[in-house]
DNA sequence: ACCCATATGTTAAAATTAATTAAAAAATAC
DNA sequence: GTATTTTTTAATTAATTTTAACATATGGGT
């Protein structure tokens, strides 16, 4: 089990800095942001968090705003609310948006803490989502940092940026539906229709790249995404 | 699919009432205990709660105490307390002792509601909702995974998402009433007019396929939903 | 038992969403 | 700066889902 890994996007440095202190401290790995756009940002940039700590009064992007950006891409990762208003109507709110903890501040750091872990001992370990270099997929072999596609005659398939990008993340979530909004805000960082137009073009490439073995299928799970998958 | 059960144990009976009432209304049951032993009485009477409202100062036993017993028997069981105390010590304490939430009295019933659903949402499924990859239905072979049903004679009928998804949901549920409610809100995400039809739709759409074995039924139960059967 | 309001059954048409191919635009390499 | 590759836009076709329209069944009230 590796160093549990928090996102802290706050807008006071000082109760940054504390935050960022106590918990290294008690042996969790912090990365601070210090408003919803840098927060936003540095959410996408890594897909391992095991919690989100928002404060909802921040520059550029507030908590709310930033916690519905974050549930489109992500509809489990465990967010709490670090808050100085604490009216009941926001406290609602942040549930109703996915929310798994509201503190009104100034809290008890301490207080912090134990919420946390028992918000993680609910919390089902996350996948190891490391692709190995060289993963299996039915008869072909795929070298994600290679961009390479290789199938059982050794021929290999020279993949496009984009097209890596979308055939990796189905196989970090290999057997296990991705919505279209998680990968079109992942690779393109967002969901407009031509994006989503976009996306199906490459759907289309991989689905040829992949066709010569049968049992290999991007599965379309329709309203809702892609799901790749090995039939038996 | 059946209705989550709460075991609130409080001794004021005021609050215990208003818990009771408002927590039916939203469509959960409710038991009540009006102290720690009498809580701890129902709590063994019984193995299916899926949380446990705990007051902390109640007579006979109080809610700490509880909890430490709970946990002996059942490590996972979701605890929330409530309490008038809210020193910091008792927090943590609460927290310590396995707890999941804390809320002081007196707190608004609608966050006590979004915590509550906050921390379900984290907890796995109680019931067996595992369906064999390959599932006999009478003379049918049905694949939910690849949504697939095939017949006996090796006629595969690809079904579309919404296809699956209910005839999934009857096989989950198989010799046992779906209410249209139930499907509507787990399928279609909320029971309007139009979903309602649309679901009578797919319900012809299954019958039609599944028409070959006339063993097979999907019967209705007016006013109230559906239940897969077969006849014998 | 009959009437009525409401719920469900069925089929077809309309609307929406996705798949595919080609062409245009943008980015990159030479 | 031109050629090549990659990505986006566009246009067409196909698949899925929803809406509509009308038929039939059910259960309560009299």
């Amino acid at each position: 089990m590796d160093k549990k890994h928090f996102l802290v996007v706050e807008d006071d440095p000082n109760l940054g800095k504390i935050l960022n202190e106590f918990l290294s401290a008690k042996g969790y790995n912090i990365t601070l942001a210090v408003d919803g756009e840098e927060g936003k940002q540095k959410f996408l940039n890594d897909d391992n968090w095991d919690i989100i700590l928002l404060d909802v009064m921040m520059p550029k992007k507030d908590g709310f705003s930033l916690a519905k950006e974050i549930r489109k891409v992500d509809k489990k990762i465990p967010i709490i609310f670090l808050t100085a208003k604490s009216q009941k109507e926001n406290i609602i709110k942040a549930f109703k948006l996915g929310g798994d903890d509201y503190l009104t501040k100034p809290f008890s750091i301490e207080e912090l803490l134990v919420r946390m872990e028992a918000i993680m001992k609910r919390t089902p370990q996350k996948k190891k989502n490391i692709l190995e270099d060289n993963f299996s997929l039915g008869s072909y072999t795929y070298i994600h940092n290679q961009n390479l596609l290789i199938d059982f005659k050794k021929n290999e398939h020279r993949l496009t940026t984009k097209e890596n990008e979308l055939l990796k993340l189905f196989c970090l979530n290999f057997n296990e539906k991705v919505d279209r909004n998680t990968a079109l805000i992942k690779i393109w960082g967002d969901d407009s229709y031509y994006n989503a137009r976009s996306m199906d073009v490459y759907i289309a490439k991989l689905r040829k790249y992949l066709k010569a073995d049968p049992k290999i299928e991007i599965k379309t799970i329709h309203g809702h995404g892609f799901k790749l998958m090995i039939l038996d």
